[in-house]
DNA sequence: TCAACGAATTAGAATAGTTCTAATGTGTAG
DNA sequence: CTACACATTAGAACTATTCTAATTCGTTGA
């Protein structure tokens, strides 16, 4: 289909998601989908940007975060808090859960299968789920 | 049993804890504990230092997150985090779960049956489930 | 090809929630 | 009552995040 470089699916994907493709979102999102186990990476935005920052990538950190934000509306990735001022950003955006170990402050990902709710209440009149989080908060021994 | 003030089974509630009976302690546990639907408040450390002020009860916003988190290692309290930077305090310490309504920024608890996980996926080795958190995400229609 | 324009990026300041510091005050055991 | 450990406090500090407004870039269509 076509003859592009190695960046060309990423293009696609972020041209789909109705983002322009430039450098720097490019450069992320190579990062974070293309990286090995990138559809299993739980990263915040100051690992992100370091990350960045390790390969010669120049960003700011603000385009970081505007670019995880904006991956996040489109679907790209899913927003995970575990603690104040402690946020994730997941390329697994299939449905499901989470440990968090608390020592270490990591995220891992629990199969969707592997929990299951029986009966989720009805979400009140007017309003709509817009997701449901499941996190299993681990402590050493 | 007791023929003190109405004090006395807050001071007992801390004492039992292994927390002092202070000024400061009593006066935000009468407000956490006592209020009309004290057992099912869902409340931030600014709003209650707000509560307090406005009791003409004079204590400093580093007091009450001092007393926050001791009540909550004390089993008085649980901490439930929504979003990064802003995490709530819950009187109900039962085992229950939350609609979060994102457009108000409210919490709302769901009663433990409604939610029925089933096979739970056992905790790695070397670790041990401190808490499961179930937080069902509302937005606007 | 390139001008024009809206979109994106940026450095740095600003903000918000929370924690820290070290000086002062208080509850309680003896 | 005294002494001392514990608690409180104001304010500074810290951290993650967002904002601002100036600059740069990507795209489109002539
Ligand atoms: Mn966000
Ligand atoms: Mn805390
Ligand atoms: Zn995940
Ligand atoms: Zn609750």
């Amino acid at each position: 289909m076509s003859k592009d470089r190695p960046y060309s699916a990423l293009v696609h994907r972020l041209k789909t998601a109705g983002l322009r493709p430039t450098r720097q979102r490019l450069a992320l999102a190579k990062l974070l989908f293309e990286s090995p186990g990138g559809d299993d990476r739980h990263i915040t935005a100051e690992q992100l940007h370091a990350e960045a920052l390790g390969e010669s990538v120049r960003v700011s950190l603000a385009t970081v975060y505007n670019s995880l934000h904006q991956f996040t509306e489109a679907g790209l990735l899913r927003e995970v808090v575990v603690e104040p001022g402690r946020s994730y950003f997941d390329t697994n955006v299939s449905d499901h859960h989470h440990f968090y170990f608390e020592d270490s402050g990591e995220l891992q990902d629990i199969p969707g299968e592997h929990v299951q709710m029986e009966s989720l209440p009805a979400a009140p009149a007017g309003t709509r789920v817009a997701r449901v989080d499941v996190i299993i908060r681990l402590s050493g021994d």
